[in-house]
DNA sequence: ATCCTCCGTGTAATCGATTCCACGAGGAGG
DNA sequence: CCTCCTCGTGGAATCGATTACACGGAGGAT
């Protein structure tokens, strides 16, 4: 593969100057501009990154390690952050933690070792080994959706406690009153909050939320279905399961399914995070949405500019619920409630 | 960031000692692998990646350009390939060509100017300028799921020929005639292919495939939705409509149901591609199922084979149809048919 | 005419690793 | 005791770019 050297050569000048007429540099003759550009289109040649990296000791490149890819949520995040990246003159390298702290240290580890300029991450937990040293390590990093307690490090995220709310007027006011949560994992900050939203909104309302309603679970499918089972074979089984994300909403209708349940009839159901596939589902799914898109290209722009030496910050932005008939048929409620103000209807 | 000198200055040795102890190279005194390796604990020293692919001219590190990240079987395909090379010691840069030639150019440019030492992918195209040069260029290269005719570059697919067969025989036990397709786009391998199959397949029973029943589509779910408007509005509409991928068989239900039609007693629907969401879609979706991961897996071997100098080899994996309720309930179909033979049926 | 400045260019150091080659010490074989 | 080989080690070249510094020539000011 051709080298500067060659492209020197060809152009009849030295790689100084080839180099400063590939990086734009504005003391360069006309001339020299013209052979060397010449030189390039005859030869085909591309700089090598690595050996520009080693040397400017910048990858323009961004590290994202998101908790599981499969989750159509963190694709769609994924996607918008390339996005957002590409435009900024940045690429993108992917790590899968599959929400395992071991394989997440793996990633970073590894992107480290690559000498990204900046990292964006969703923990899967509560700061394994290799995430906390990154942290100190000086490089720059910004937490998307999920984040760390005590780490001093931007987040951007999405408050979904407005839309739980509004979720849970809208089950009382259909007339539910034993409401069940299939929670994440305690070590993520989203696991944690959208339990914590849940009892308060329940509390507004008068409303208990009984240990054996919350469920255990660990953000994927698998782990919704065995804690619905679990709330099916209580004496009083809840009358709807609220899934802390999709995956795990995933997993709930497995279960109902497989007991010869239907939805909303016997059990309703809940989710956080909207999906495409919600609105087709048997029933369409009732889901509180994030504004995904903008929470990635908030953290691409946050990251950018605490790597080119700004000050980056932190910034939430609010979710909001979609009602489907997964809880229940409007109108088909018994008690009176007072209208939910913010709450959208999703016409399919 | 400590280098390998700081090292070197740490342990009371040269360079060359300390690269050999990180390397596992034999000769060296158990002495100097101790105070190396103690060294490098106190000093928290990662070797420079950057660096060392400049050196010995590899990065451990493949490129994947897939068509569209949103798509789920592209999710997993990806998901199985990082898997795999992480078990070979290699990482995975994916790119995201969201179905665009030029974007898909992007990528691999990006990815060749980083070094990567092999390209998988999964062409959106009948090969752009770029792909074509990547091919000439002589970096280990493997096609996934699609592939260029007249490159000479290995191809792990999988073949739905017999699948669609049998969905065309299921088809046509239910006592449906009026088949339709939409299709992928022409400039695909799997575009092409799948209409061809369903058209041949069709031939088997003395079916037609008229202009009318074949939609262009581009594998994205707008597409679907597009012409399946198209196909309602037909003075004779299409009993049953096959998506030649899930996004598009979205797309195709979002028309439907719009249309305020349901599925499968006013028209039936099936898809290329299974994913867990068809088993709860309203009605579940009849699919053609890949093996996925096995595809991700054969790619990842026969790419690093040849980055290894070994041959590496074409793969072939069948696909297989999952059939569920979306053409209608088996039984109340008309006629009477030879019995579906390599189907198997899913219980949910 | 002299001096200074600015411009375009080239030479060489540098980034952080790997690896070829040379060298000295120590052991084996004659 | 001398020679030869092996082993462990260090010095220095190298990968392909960027960039500080030096230099020569042109042009303007005095």
């Amino acid at each position: 593969m051709a080298g500067i050297k060659d492209v020197a050569a060809e152009a009849g000048l030295s790689v100084a100057t080839v180099s400063r007429v590939l990086n734009g540099h504005p003391s360069v003759s006309e001339d020299a501009r013209r052979r060397v550009t010449a030189a390039v289109e005859a030869l085909g040649y591309r700089p090598n990154a690595v050996a520009r990296s080693l040397r400017t000791d910048q990858t323009r490149t961004l590290g994202l390690v998101i908790s599981d890819v499969l989750n159509p949520y963190f694709t769609e995040l994924a996607r918008s952050v390339e996005e957002e990246a590409r435009t900024l003159g940045y690429s993108v390298i992917i790590g899968n933690a599959d929400e395992r702290p071991d394989l997440q240290d793996h990633h970073v580890t590894t992107l480290l070792d690559r000498r990204i300029d900046g990292l964006l991450v969703s923990p899967t937990d509560d700061g394994s080994p290799g995430m906390l040293a990154a942290a100190r390590a000086g490089t720059p990093m910004v937490f998307v959706d999920r984040w760390i307690p005590g780490v001093d490090v931007p987040v951007v995220r999405s408050d979904g406690r407005a839309a739980v709310r509004d979720l849970v007027a809208h089950l009382h006011g259909l007339g539910h009153r034993r409401l069940a949560i299939i929670a994440g994992p305690a070590a993520t900050t989203t696991g944690r909050e959208r339990v914590e939203a849940f009892r308060e909104a329940l509390g507004e309302y008068g409303l208990p939320l009984p240990d054996a309603y919350i469920g255990q679970g660990d953000f994927q499918a698998e782990s919704g279905r065995r804690v619905t089972e679990g709330f099916l074979e209580l004496a009083e089984p809840p009358e709807v399961v609220f899934a802390a994300d999709n995956l795990m909403a995933l997993g709930a209708l497995d279960a109902i399914r497989a007991r010869g349940l239907r939805v909303p009839d016997d059990i309703g159901l809940a989710a956080f995070d909207d999906i495409p596939w919600f609105v087709h589902t048997d029933p369409p799914v009732t889901a509180i949405a994030q504004p995904t898109r903008e929470l990635g290209r908030a953290a691409v722009r946050a990251l950018v500019d605490r790597i080119e030496g700004r000050p980056g910050s932190s910034v939430t932005l609010p979710a909001r619920l979609v009602v489907r008939r997964s809880c229940g048929e409007p109108g088909s409620g018994h008690g009176i409630d007072r209208p939910p103000s913010p709450v959208r209807r999703s016409t399919p």
